[in-house]
DNA sequence: CGTTTTTGACCAGCGC
DNA sequence: GCGCTGGTCAAAAACG
């Protein structure tokens, strides 16, 4: 059957405009590509230096767990032990306060306790400054096959550069002290407003979750969608 | 047997 | 002063 010339020049013009946009998404991942690799140097150095920068403030971290692990462990090149554990008045789940015994006299502190908001994650808060050095093979554990809990830690992009999808939910709250997720507000309503909008300007601000993001469109551009896998 | 965890008691800070 | 709350202590238990 024959085809008007119109339609056919729709068709080519489409066409054109597919190859068009394959080429940006080529070139899209080239940059993502270039953009990793600068991330991934640039978290070394943050990592390098993240130690020095817990003495200036608290530094809280959400870390994804399994909801039915009840255990309080925050795989993050530290060791800790535990000396404490109290249940708070706005949080059904018991917080507990560790100290670093990775070395006598070590200062640090953390306190870590499930988020009221959703069960899936660890809210941990460190206080204080070490006086060692971490430990490279227990962060390792952070990625083990076997640990059956999915962690990512910020301040430690190993876990990050992993999975930069994964990475996006690992927040630094380091300047939202007073909205700590659900402590120490009676309105369920606004806490939780408050906490996502908190969280989705952190994620904003959050360089792998904007590299994820790209990622992410580049894929619905270019392959047919896929099923989350986590 | 040394180390770590558990858990009730204790203490300090704060608001009323 | 009293009660509430968060943080710490320390003895006992558990663990390796």
């Amino acid at each position: 059957m024959d085809v008007p010339s119109s339609v056919k020049d729709k068709v080519e013009g489409v066409e054109a405009e597919l190859e068009q946009l394959q080429k940006e998404n080529a070139a899209l991942r080239l940059m993502l590509q270039v953009m990793s690799n600068k991330y991934k140097m640039l978290s070394e150095a943050y990592f390098r230096e993240s130690n020095s920068q817990l003495a200036a403030n608290s530094s809280q971290v959400f870390v994804e767990t399994d909801p039915r692990d009840e255990s309080h462990i925050v795989k993050d090149g530290f060791q800790w032990r535990k000396y404490g554990q109290k249940v708070t008045k706005h949080n059904p789940f018991p917080r507990a306060y560790f100290r670093c015994s990775m070395a006598p006299g070590c200062p640090v502190k953390k306190k870590v306790q499930r988020c009221m908001e959703d069960k899936n994650f660890l809210m941990a808060t460190y206080e204080g400054r070490h006086n060692h050095e971490v430990n490279p093979s227990i962060g390792q554990s952070l990625s083990s096959p076997t640990s059956s809990a999915t962690t990512s830690i910020s301040g430690f992009p190993n876990s990050v550069l992993d999975n930069p999808l994964r990475s996006a939910i690992a927040l630094d709250l380091n300047l939202s002290s007073e909205n700590s997720c659900g402590n120490g507000n009676d309105d369920d309503y606004n806490n939780k407003r408050s906490m996502e909008d908190h969280v989705a300007a952190s994620l904003a601000k959050d360089p792998s979750f904007t590299l994820a993001l790209a990622a992410a469109v580049a894929r619905s551009i270019t392959e047919h969608p896929k099923p989350p896998t986590n």
